[in-house]
DNA sequence: GTGAAAGCGCTAACAG
DNA sequence: CTGTTAGCGCTTTCAC
């Protein structure tokens, strides 16, 4: 299927009191009952009372389905994540931002709904879009054709992306300048002396992995230098060592790699280590995300801090504001930093 | 929050068609689009025919609150995993566990809530489960008071364990039987001439835990050995590194290892070799699980088997039986198999 | 086979 | 501040 998700909802199924029930035994109208409920704070604070012990009493749980048909409202808010299942559960980036979503959906009420999307699943997104599953969509790690307009439009529900949208594709969203990232990353290796550097780049579908190339090339060509060579992954670990081995294998000399994620320099580490290279007095290694493990002292990755979780705790501001119909900030774009450790 | 699921639920929120328009379009009654947009057989092929027409052409997308409502029925299963967020996400035994159940949710029409409490959630796990917010639970890893009978009762709807649940609680499961894992493991060390073998077992607080190393003790003892050591770490990677340093520590001589799960056994394996100890020749390794890395080149760990993705599978089977009132077996219990690869 | 009618439990104007 | 009144959109007996 490839559809996983936060949740919390659906309808309530049988048993169990109603707003009648309560409001019958506390003595008031259901609509008094409803609004206390809600936290509706107009009522009367003995009123008030009397409803939270009938409620007690009665152990009164407010039926959802009932509350999301008349209200129009689903409670929910979606994440929606077009990579495959196996992906999602092993980039800690992806952690990060879920955790980041979660964090800033705990102020509102709205649960999460995580969308695992894989490509072949098109026609199920799709179908939940459509849905009206949720009052509201965050949409992270986009492809380019993941989504359109008018698949989006369908929903008929605000949207904010994590990560800048594609081109065509025109959403509020929150963002790392990863142009300035992958300067920041060329910098430091030209800072460090070295001059023969080789890049493993994201995928070039997606809006992230092209400026980080693309910063990283402006920063050469600022100093002068071109780049030693070039090539392109996933984001995977095996993806890392695979265009590690192939770098080493097409005999390119090299002082410096730079990879688009940290996964792929952990994999790429690996090859090089593998192959005898020493790491960084032969070459020096910078990676992207500052994924947890990259702090960790047997690898102790130099890398560029992409913030996932503090992007998706904004992004999931911004939904929450847009659902309330308030006006927000079209584009939120945070600068990032460089953690220097030991592979560099 | 700490709740985490997968979904496709909620309801339609506004716009859109509604059965009473099709209906009009269609020339027939609600009813009788009802029963065909629900494939409720009884009807004749030329109405049949013209509903989907209508359907196809208002884009008819039926209302998810107004269904669950009528209904009672919330389309829903929920997964409950008592694990903190970021256990789920970084141990693959949960994501093959999720996948199972994807898989075995596949032929219904029922969505999959992935429900993460951690401890701290207990409230908002109990409030979810008063919810009535899925049809029926399954519940995975489960610790000792998790979940107790009450909160279960309280949810109302048909429960199935993946993983025998504790003394006291009684569901139908699917399992494997952890007490011959535990056997085999502890048998093939000591085929291999090991008779100084530790074991860093699982939390004491999970049957799959406790049957274990149950297995390993009754068949060490039937060999007429007695254990090295026996410590215990919580399933982690860190868990595992941090009892093969205090293993390393007390000086205990040993030449085998048996990690009740694959996590810890890397996590060990990476101690052993940081102190110069050679696997398998000094030190032979056993895990538990053969989660994907366990069969990486690079480390080759032997294992057993835990098919988790299959348990998990079958888990959903078993609840959509029970959901839709069949009769089911009470109890599955798989048998494990050893994984015999280099650490050994 | 098919339609009519009666809600499911709640929210949301609208009076008062 | 509070009660009354309508539905939200769909399923589900129950007759026909």
């Amino acid at each position: 299927m490839g559809m996983l998700e936060e949740l919390e909802d659906a309808s309530a199924t049988g048993r169990g009191a109603t707003l009648e029930d309560v409001a019958r035994v506390a003595g008031v109208s259901r609509a008094t009952v409803s609004r206390v409920v809600r936290g509706d704070v107009q009522v009367r604070r003995d009123k008030v009372a009397k409803v939270e012990r009938a409620v007690h009493e009665l152990g009164y749980v407010p039926n959802n389905a009932a509350r999301s048909l008349a209200s129009r409202q689903t409670g929910a808010v979606a994440l929606i994540v077009p990579e495959h299942e196996s992906r999602v559960f092993t980039d800690p980036f992806f952690v990060s931002a879920i955790s980041g979503v979660t964090a800033g959906l705990d102020v509102s009420d709205k649960q999460l709904l995580l969308v695992l999307s894989s490509p072949q699943d098109h026609a199920r997104t799709r179908r939940f879009l459509r849905g009206g599953h949720a009052d509201g969509l965050l949409v992270v790690s986009h492809h380019d054709g993941d989504l359109s307009v008018e698949v989006l439009q369908e929903a008929a529900v605000p949207v904010v992306f994590i990560g800048r949208p594609p081109a065509g594709l025109t959403a509020p969203f929150v963002d790392l300048d990863n142009t300035e990232g992958g300067r920041l990353a060329a910098r430091h290796l030209i800072e460090r002396g070295r001059r023969r550097i080789a890049m493993v780049c994201g995928p070039q579908d997606m809006p992230a992995a092209v400026d980080r190339r693309e910063g990283f090339e402006k920063e050469l060509a600022d100093a002068g230098i071109e780049s030693a060579w070039l090539s392109f992954g996933d984001f995977t670990l095996a993806s890392g060592e695979r265009e590690a081995t192939a770098l080493l294998e097409s005999g390119t000399e090299f002082d410096a790699l730079f990879a688009s994620s940290d996964l792929m320099a952990l994999g790429a580490l690996k090859k090089l280590e593998g192959r005898g290279i020493h790491v960084p007095e032969d070459v020096a290694v910078v990676g992207f995300d500052d994924i947890a493990s990259a702090a960790d002292d047997t690898i102790s990755l130099t890398t560029v801090v992409n913030p996932g979780r503090r992007l998706a705790e904004l992004g999931a501001a911004m939904l929450l504001d847009l659902i309330a119909g308030r006006e927000i900030e079209q584009r939120t774009v945070l600068c990032p930093e460089l953690a220097v450790r030991s592979t560099t």
